[in-house]
DNA sequence: TATTATCCTATTGATTTTATAGAGTAAACA
DNA sequence: TGTTTACTCTATAAAATCAATAGGATAATA
């Protein structure tokens, strides 16, 4: 299940993205349109923030903003800073690979072999799709 | 992230596919051999019973065994009984399809728009490989 | 200096996950 | 028939994660 810091997320990035001007937009705004408990969203935007994604001018007149365009703003980058690791098993990760205690050897494990698949499929579609791919 | 559940239950799946005959296999014999909770183990497979993957011998020289041919067993049928639903929203689901409270129109959101991609990307994977795939 | 709006930490409540305990039931076998 | 074996079922509990809230600090603007 996608979490739903990760869904406010994007629908946050996706709002920013589709805003005609580069001024900044107030955390308020973004929470009445999109219907997102605004203290929550403060949250996710401080982290998008942070991670380079966005950013911020405090004040009036102030709120978030885009710092890259759409179109370079990959999906593997902020579904990772949003839901972490895009592998659904640490031992197939790219960015954050870990050993299972469980298993004895990765090469002969089935689920290895399975997640494997899983994580390529996923990537495909995170790597090909930008942020100007959720707009219309 | 997989859960303990799903990737005990493929494992176990996978061991009772690689028996060399349809003799039943003991809770604890699966347990041993994969490094699982022997008690957690035995809900697990009840569920696989359950939903009609296993089936089970009671008293001396039982246990659990696979109903069908591994080349039978789907992984999306699997991973829909094990994890739950493929889709990462529900508003995407095929098999599990509920309207999100927050989202005014599906048909323009940016979410529902970009899982829509990463649930046909992940079913095509489940639905091109089966049990047998999991082991060599 | 008053107002606006982000920044940051801490905490809480709810839910889900991951088990564990223990008694019950059915089959095999001597 | 009685004992052993091994699955069945319900209840419960510990741990982790998720989602949200509270409240004050900080910085920019006018």
């Amino acid at each position: 299940m996608l979490s739903k810091k990760t869904k406010y997320g994007l629908k946050a990035l996706a709002f920013l993205a589709s805003q005609k001007d580069k001024q900044p937009v107030q955390i308020a705004e973004i929470s009445r349109q999109e219907n997102i408990s605004q203290k929550f969203l403060e949250s996710i935007l401080l982290s998008l923030r942070k991670t380079g994604f966005l950013g911020s001018k405090k004040g009036k007149g102030g709120g978030y903003y885009l710092i890259k365009d759409p179109k370079e703003v990959l999906m593997t980058d902020v579904m990772r800073v949003l839901e972490g690791p895009i592998s659904m098993v640490p031992c197939v990760s790219l960015n954050f690979y870990e050993k299972c205690e469980d298993c004895p050897d990765e090469k002969v494990c089935s689920v290895n072999k399975l997640m494997l698949k899983v994580r390529d499929a996923n990537l495909s579609v995170y790597r090909n799709n930008t942020l100007a791919d959720l707009i219309n």
